[in-house]
DNA sequence: ACCCGAATGATAGAACGTCT
DNA sequence: AGACGTTCTATCATTCGGGT
């Protein structure tokens, strides 16, 4: 119940810090938020980037420490890295989650799901959202962007694409091509899905995966199936270095932009290990606790472009993070829609996309289809010239997400079940 | 002809959300 | 509170493809 509050979602989540600071040295006032988080977090033991460094305690590791921090209140701030700002057509005072306000409402349910479907197979989704609909196109302009509700409540938002990801090194080659080298190394290295794998991701007919730790229909969370089947994978892919780089990334950006999101992330694992679950309570990716790689699978998907969908099971108020990788035209290509905020988004390899994928229907689509659907001689899209089921060569994506399951378990002490059954027979 | 492991298929079961 | 549908996992039997 108290998760679907007509409030923002930074603010929905916020609740008092539960362990007051506990050392005298953290009581003074004027100390900057951000700077009591990474305390409380090295007191949790969370391996950020910060104490990584500062176990050594020497100077150097302080000021960089201060310099990350400092950088961070400027970025909050709007001194740097200032972000545009979209009014939509969202609205999160009634967003699409399920009643109890865990999880998004599924896709099944949502009144278009069917219409929306046949539309985007048919490519003529695009015309239908530009033209029937005025949805805001949002172009990339090189700078971060902060998509808010009709009532300004923030809930999505875009990186710029940072310099060191574009940099060439000395031999003409950038960190987006090594990152790329990771993504498909691992792709090969786990082999092909299985037929019946790939039919039953709604998303589409990518090559995909996920790992990390979830709580589905176990009483216990634990890693997923994929991720056992593909343990020493996963775990060089994980020391590799540009995936480890983007992984910290992505989760100090996170921390930066939706600072109380985060810090509900730091209560679950908190609470996790308070009920004794400390074996998965961490997040093995920076602050969300499930990573997804999808990629083009040789000779049937050229690259990632997904069809209309809900990620449902995903803790509803929170943000999942898109990365995406690859080389195809993003001016014309896989422009990411989220239906109900009436937006259709521009990402360019290298930046990062922050929102509630539960809450929004969304998918890719191609700006070009507009010349197609719109060709004088009558000659209407085919398979031939338009299959969806190609996807959008070159690309690929990365997605870091954090299941509601997780967050039950954490927040309520036990599953759902075990929780109802509790206040239902207080005679026992 | 026989054996073994991998892939595939069928079935049961758990958890959650929804409806009544 | 109970029935039902959906989604995902676990388990076991069967089939398939090599190899000896």
């Amino acid at each position: 119940m108290e998760h679907t509050d007509a409030a923002p979602p930074d603010q929905a989540t916020e609740r008092p810090m539960k362990r007051q600071a506990s050392h005298s040295s953290a009581t003074r006032d004027g100390v900057r938020p951000d700077l009591k988080r990474a305390a409380a977090a090295d007191d949790q033991g969370y391996k950020t980037h910060g104490n990584m460094y500062s176990d050594g305690k020497n100077k150097k590791s302080r000021q960089r420490d201060r310099r990350r921090a400092d950088n961070a209140s400027k970025i909050r701030s709007g001194d740097r890295h200032k972000a545009e700002q979209v009014v939509t057509a969202a609205d999160m005072t009634n967003p699409c989650s399920t009643k109890t306000g865990w999880s998004g409402m599924d896709y099944k349910r949502r009144p278009e799901a069917k219409q929306l479907t046949q539309d985007w197979l048919d490519r003529k989704i695009y015309k239908i959202m530009v033209d029937d609909y005025e949805f805001t196109l949002v172009r990339y302009e090189r700078s971060p962007t902060l998509l808010l509700d009709r009532n300004g409540v923030a809930f999505a938002f875009r990186s710029n694409i940072p310099d060191w990801m574009t940099t060439p090194d000395e031999n003409g080659r950038t960190w987006l091509d090594h990152f790329e080298e990771e993504c498909m190394w691992y792709i090969d290295k786990c082999g092909p899905r299985k037929d019946a794998d790939i039919e039953a991701n709604n998303r589409g007919d990518h090559w995909y995966m996920v790992v990390g730790v979830d709580r589905q229909n176990k009483k216990s969370p634990d890693l997923t199936s994929f991720h056992k089947a593909h343990r020493q994978a996963t775990d060089e892919l994980l020391q590799k270095p540009c995936t480890a780089r983007l992984i910290k990334f992505v989760s100090t950006t996170f921390e930066t932009r939706f600072p109380s999101l985060a810090q509900r992330v730091s209560d679950c694992e908190t609470k996790l290990r308070e009920q004794d679950r400390g074996e998965h309570a961490t997040p093995l990716f920076g602050k969300f606790y499930n990573y997804c790689i999808n990629g083009p699978r040789k000779g049937v998907v050229d690259g990632v472009s997904t069809g209309p969908h809900v990620d449902g099971k995903n803790l509803a108020l929170m943000m999942c993070a898109v990365f995406v990788w690859g080389k195809f035209d993003h001016t014309e290509k896989a422009w990411l829609v989220l239906w109900e905020a009436k937006l259709i988004i521009e990402l360019p390899p290298g930046v990062l996309m922050y929102y509630p994928s539960s809450l929004f229907t969304h998918f890719n689509v191609d700006p070009s289809d507009l010349k197609i659907v719109t060709t004088s001689d009558g000659s209407r899209p085919t398979p031939e010239n338009s299959s969806p089921l190609k996807g959008v060569p070159g690309r690929g994506s990365v997605v870091f997400f954090n299941q509601a399951t997780m967050f039950q378990l954490a927040e309520k002490g036990s599953s759902v079940k075990d929780a109802r059954a509790r206040v239902i027979s207080p005679v026992a």
